[in-house]
DNA sequence: GGGTAGTGTTCAATATAATGAACGCACAGT
DNA sequence: ACTGTGCGTTCATTATATTGAACACTACCC
């Protein structure tokens, strides 16, 4: 994961940054939103950036002085500001609060657990979430990711990629990540469902991140010229999944989709 | 709010910075953050930073490869990234799972619509929320700030802290922001309410943030050595608040407060 | 104890990123 | 059509950030 034998793929910095500084601070944050314990040391930054250390010592004094990470004794872990700008980058989507307002008057979405997600490369990142029906509360938060083969709004966004683009990410043979026994095990399988959700304008996910879970979503039409993708689900128990409850809440998501799309809502 | 008359304070980087490359980025970030619009043009933040415009174009070419921000057309924005870092920041704050957890079986509380915020400098900023009265629904999201003069868990925040970094932060005679005619007007105001907030271990707000609602908080004993000052809050409508109700919230958030300040808990 | 392996920090030399003036473009005004 | 003002980009130069080897420190282990 440090040395690349003898190509150069991916080693360090592919290219040269137009500001090396700047690229490898944003790769600290990334190692360290992606360790585990959220906590390294310099040493390790160093080691798995391939940073010298006098180097990521600097790096680490900036951008603690910015509060982009705090330091603990030798332990270095993300900071505060942090969750500001990330609220600051939600504040200014208004597909948010618009969500909000529909969920609290839609008649059958204002009593169940209904999701507003963005598509990020081959991850889904939820937005927001609205909980009208607080026998279930979901243990995903706000921020977090999921792989889209794995969830209703997931295979809802990819489907309104093109083809082109989808069988580059997901060549038939790829092995996909498995949560439960019913997950999709290859691109093969996720692709074969995508002409069924384009035909049906609606996702659906039996049990295929959680056990006794379903999932309906559908995509929204991208607003303005360059926003981010976005996709609105609703969580179910199976047990008390009814077909009749399923066509009203996706009449009710594909209202909310189309006046998320429309700026004049 | 952009240009100093004659000192130069703050003026562009205090002093040289180990990295001043990541010193700016960050700047670049706050300075989107900051803007009631979200979005400034290369320009715009060339003349806000003191940073030549070429300079200031690598930095968004960085930037923008690290997807911390995006570009439409000539407009810089916050970017998705952000929201994956916060919320990597969130995930490994143990204390917001164990907020959840308590407020669903508290007795009162779960009832209740609770907040979980960190003190940032003079701010605090939500962390979660828990929303078990669908009556009340809070405008506030999480990760939004809120000045600590104008809000109960600021209050019992600073508190917390010692006279003589709260006389620093708050002169007699400093001005502070109103939200309402309720709202206190001077640090001499809001300092002569700390000695009863250390007495009885809790801090209330009587409609001033917001006119009709009533807020109480407690901080919660810092857990560990380095770790964010916490504090949480019940919002209730004044109209149907009543003291009985207060004190038997006031003894849960209590109860919650002392269980994350013990590790063990 | 004295050795070893691990931290993070220091500092002078050099490779390199920051700079600003000039450029190309698009748009609005007259 | 022609100017004026705004945008972002380019490029050679210089100031500067990056570098690695040596350092100081702690903790551990034999």
């Amino acid at each position: 994961m440090a040395e690349s034998p003898v190509a150069r793929t991916s080693e360090g910095l592919g290219s040269t940054s137009p500001a090396p500084a700047v690229t490898r601070a944003a790769a600290v944050l990334d190692a360290l939103a992606g360790s585990p314990a959220g906590r390294l040391t310099l040493s390790d930054l160093s080691r798995e950036l391939g940073i010298p250390k006098s180097s990521t010592s600097n790096l680490l004094l900036a951008l603690e002085d910015a509060r982009l990470i705090t330091r603990q004794g030798n332990e270095v872990a993300l900071g505060r500001k942090l969750v500001e700008l990330g609220a600051a980058y939600l504040s200014r989507l208004d597909e948010v609060q618009e969500f909000y307002r529909y969920c609290e008057q839609a008649p059958t979405l204002s009593g169940e657990t209904v999701r507003i997600a963005m598509l990020d490369g081959e991850n889904v990142i939820y937005l927001a979430r609205y909980e009208g029906h607080p026998a279930v509360r979901l243990t995903s938060n706000i921020g977090d990711k999921m792989p889209v083969s794995l969830c209703a709004v997931g295979k809802a966004l990819i489907a309104r990629l093109h083809d082109h683009d989808v069988a580059e990410m997901f060549p038939d043979d790829r092995q996909l990540p498995v949560l439960t026994p019913k997950s999709l095990r290859t691109g093969a399988e996720l692709k074969a469902q995508l002409v069924a959700i384009r035909e049906q304008g609606y996702a659906f996910e039996d049990e295929e991140s959680t056990t006794g879970v379903v999932c309906l979503a559908v995509s929204v039409p991208t607003r303005g010229a360059h926003g981010p993708s976005l996709g609105l689900s609703v969580t179910a128990l199976k047990a008390t999944y009814s077909e009749e409850q399923g066509t009203q809440m996706v009449k009710e998501l594909k209202e909310l989709a189309r006046s998320l799309g429309n700026p004049m809502g």
